[in-house]
DNA sequence: CAGGCCGTGCTTTTT
DNA sequence: GCACGGCCTG
């Protein structure tokens, strides 16, 4: 029975496994933090080790692996399905998993278990109706702004009266004034309309967690195995989520790379993963730091790019690949040249059969940069694919079905409400509307019964009584025909509501594609119908006390895009750094490695080396994503909103050796910095010093403080009647993006001041500004 | 009430 | 350079 390596079967030999792979899918009882490399073999090591706790006695059903997208937890389940075939393993996403712990237990936070998931732009909406209550202009302070802010502070787990309270002590900042009155607003106005806008799944488990411990401490034990993949990425609630399933049985495994943490900007922690061995005690870690993926030279190269990040725990990397060619940079003229002299060489790679479109990938810092490239591949006919998330989910048409779905599930749906109250029109202006929801309101009852009572309203238009009364009759007769079958459902509102008809009879292509989505939403709702019904059989109860109805909408609301990016389908992949993660390819190119695109010119702005080591850190994602051949490319000039811009060596490429290629001899930029070296060092100095370092002052573009810009200077004197200092004809100034320059004419008063700047490039630009309006500097 | 025009303001993205 | 949002007009 026991064979060499100890215990397996034909399934799950250990054979094929490096020491430390072994070692990691062995390993049963205690934490376990598994630092893979990229191209390491993790997803094959969570996955085996899955297999091998269920061949050792563990049940599927208690073991939870945890991802971030539902594209890593499909592939994930399909692996494990491999394996285990039969079993279920619950293979989920964080907010997957929480939309379901949320449901069993809605009434403990207050909601009903048929509560509706707001998506952004439900969350907009609702955010602006909030803040029209609260006389809060959303041309200052737009709503997706607001939302984003909230978002993070959900992230960080800010509830909104410790924000509140939080923002009282500080004085000052009118956003956070303005947030700090919106947030618990905005929360109150999901309770009313049963509603968690995506953040709130997470939280609100978290919330659980802390009121009723008994609930938590149940689900801890159910989940006596757990596994959280890419654990780099958490933020604070997930992290929270975490630990709260893993306080009795300690059974967890992480995996990820805090190399690979990009994610900083909207709420990841970083310190999660680097503090995992402090947060449990006994933690077995092991190192996956052999690459299966890339060749030594790309390896190399990326290595010692990520070697200069202060902030990580020690990896090395190797490979027992081939030696590979030397990691490349062509430097070209400016974007055009560069796209066309990237087409050119993959034309001509795949003309002598060395290569296939699809073996190629282009990334880029920033989705601006695709443009010029996309133009090149038009014109050398390159079939090519742009990783972009226009979501299926998100189509107008898509979200006014499910809108009315939504409705007669959640009655208190205000945004499903206001978006399909009047769609088709049924003459319910915008002002009926609000006297229906207000009423509602104040009636204490839902939208539905509201519109059936709309007579009632004081003032409300008679046109719209009647509409009203039917709308919510079709809506209430839709839901007590209600027959399991979702694809039913719709094919009767959408006969009853008469919503197609206004496309049916277009000749337009744009109506005829709606109605064709529409088509698909109903084979989605059939093959949701039928895998429902089988899960049914399957389980005798259903896995799930929920219904088909929110288990639809649920399954709706948590997809994202249809897998966007197609592997093998013959196209050169188009995409930025971020999307690449996780992927492979034979060829990559990374474009644009210049400072301000790469790093980013936010990242320097802020001054801060956490900011800057995530950079280099997305870089080196960019990096390791390569196969056999990496190029990194830069230009001279670039176009930069609409502005031709000189661009400036980037620091990354003086922290790599690199083979240098020029396309074009050009114009010099401007030497690489001299200091680096130093700076480096002193910046190791300081590695132990906390959080929020910044790098040393010569990163920083602009030195000078904000204050000191022409329109701060012109509004801070009287009335800007007077010329700023350092404005007048022959003195030197300073632009962010155009670089230095001298003053070549004034003209006008005060607001309307204008300086005629000359600039120091290659063609002597020379560019009007409005002082008051411009963020030119005065030098000296 | 919808459509067009003007001004503004700009990373990265998942759920 | 472009996209989106707000405001104004037909």
């Amino acid at each position: 029975m026991a064979c060499p390596e100890g215990v397996g079967n034909r399934v799950t030999g250990l054979r094929d496994l490096t020491p430390p792979q072994k070692e990691a899918v062995t390993h049963v009882d205690g934490p376990l933090l598994v630092l893979a490399g990229p191209g390491s073999g993790k997803t094959r090591v969570i996955t085996r080790r899955i297999a091998h706790l269920v061949q050792h006695g563990v049940n599927p059903w208690e073991v939870l692996a945890i991802t971030f997208t539902n594209k890593a937890a499909n592939e994930m389940a399909e692996r494990v399905q491999e394996l285990l075939p039969g079993m279920r393993v619950w293979v989920s996403t964080f907010h997957r998993f929480c939309a379901r712990v949320l449901r069993q237990h809605a009434s403990a936070l207050g909601l009903q278990p048929n509560y509706t998931i707001f998506d952004m732009s439900d969350q907009r909406q609702l955010l602006r109706a909030v803040m029209s209550d609260l006389d809060i202009s959303t041309t200052h302070f737009p709503p997706h702004k607001v939302g984003a802010r909230i978002s993070r502070l959900k992230n960080d787990l800010v509830l909104p009266e410790e924000y509140l309270q939080r923002h009282e002590e500080m004085v000052g900042n009118h956003y956070d004034a303005i947030v700090a009155r919106v947030y618990p607003a905005y929360q109150q106005a999901l309770l009313r309309a049963n509603a968690v806008d995506f953040d709130d799944l997470l939280l609100h488990v978290v919330r659980l967690f802390d009121e009723c411990p008994e609930i938590r401490e149940q689900l801890d034990r159910r989940f006596r195995y757990v596994l959280v993949d890419e654990y780099q990425d958490t933020n604070l609630v997930q992290y929270m989520i975490v630990r709260g399933l893993c306080c009795n049985e300690q059974n967890l495994c992480v995996t990820g790379d805090p190399d690979q943490s990009i994610y900083g900007w909207r709420g990841a922690r970083i310190k999660n993963i680097l503090q995992f061995e402090e947060d449990f005690a006994d933690t077995r870690l092991i190192r996956l730091e052999h690459n299966f993926r890339s060749t030594k030279e790309i390896l190399k190269a990326a290595d010692s790019l990520i070697q200069h990040n202060v902030k990580r725990l020690h990896k090395e990397l190797f490979t027992e690949n081939e030696e590979g060619a030397p990691v490349e940079l062509l430097w070209f003229d400016d974007e055009r040249t560069e796209a066309d002299g990237i087409a050119q060489m993959m034309k001509q790679a795949v003309d002598s059969g060395d290569r296939t479109w699809s073996d190629f990938a282009i990334c880029y810092r920033t989705n601006a940069l695709s443009r010029a490239m996309e133009r090149a591949l038009a014109r050398y006919s390159i079939p090519y694919q742009v990783a972009s998330g226009v979501a299926f989910y998100d189509r107008a048409e898509i979200k006014d079905v499910l809108s009315y779905l939504r409705l007669l599930h959640n009655p208190n749906d205000v945004a499903a409400f206001q978006r399909v109250i009047n769609n088709p029109l049924r003459g319910i202006g915008k002002t009926s509307q609000n006297r229906l929801i207000a009423a509602a309101r104040e009636d204490n009852v839902n939208l539905l019964e509201i519109c059936l009572r709309a007579k009632e309203i004081p003032r409300m238009a008679k046109r719209g009584v009647g509409a009203a009364r039917k709308f919510a009759s079709i809506l209430l007769n839709l839901q007590d025909k209600f027959d399991g079958s979702i694809e039913n459902l719709l094919q009767d509102l959408l006969g009853q509501t008469g919503y197609l008809d206004q496309w049916k009879y277009s000749d337009l292509e744009e109506d005829h594609e709606r109605l064709a989505n529409v088509e698909e939403l109903l084979t989605a709702a059939a093959q949701f119908d039928r895998a429902y019904e089988e899960e049914l059989e399957d389980n005798g109860e259903a896995l799930d006390d929920a219904g088909p109805i929110q288990r639809f909408l649920e399954s709706t609301s948590l997809a994202s895009e249809v897998d966007s990016l197609e592997s093998a389908s013959g196209q050169v992949s188009l995409m930025t750094l971020h999307s690449a993660k996780g992927l492979e390819f034979p060829v990559v190119f990374v474009l644009g490695v210049e400072q301000n695109l790469l790093p980013h010119e936010r990242a320097l702005e802020s001054g801060e080396l956490k900011e800057l080591e995530e950079e280099r850190r997305l870089l080196f994602v960019g990096m390791t994503r390569a196969q056999k051949m990496l190029y990194l490319t830069r230009t001279s000039q670039r176009e930069f909103r609409g502005r031709p811009l000189s661009t400036i060596t980037s620091v990354f490429l003086n922290e790599m050796d690199l083979t240098i290629t020029r396309e074009n001899e050009s114009t010099q930029s401007p030497a690489p910095d001299l200091e680096w070296k130093q700076l480096l060092e002193k910046t190791r100095k300081r590695r132990d010093d906390n959080d929020d370092e910044s790098f040393p002052q010569p990163f920083k573009q602009f030195g000078l403080p904000k204050m000191m810009t022409g329109a701060d200077l012109l509004n801070g004197t009287a009335g800007g009647k007077e010329l700023p200092v350092g404005f007048a004809v022959g003195s030197r100034v300073r632009h962010p993006r155009m670089g230095t320059g001298t003053v070549l004419k004034v003209d006008g008063f005060g607001a309307r001041r204008t300086v005629t700047v000359e600039f120091e490039d290659e063609d002597a630009t020379e560019e009007t500004f409005i002082l008051s309006k411009c963020p030119l500097q005065p030098i000296g």
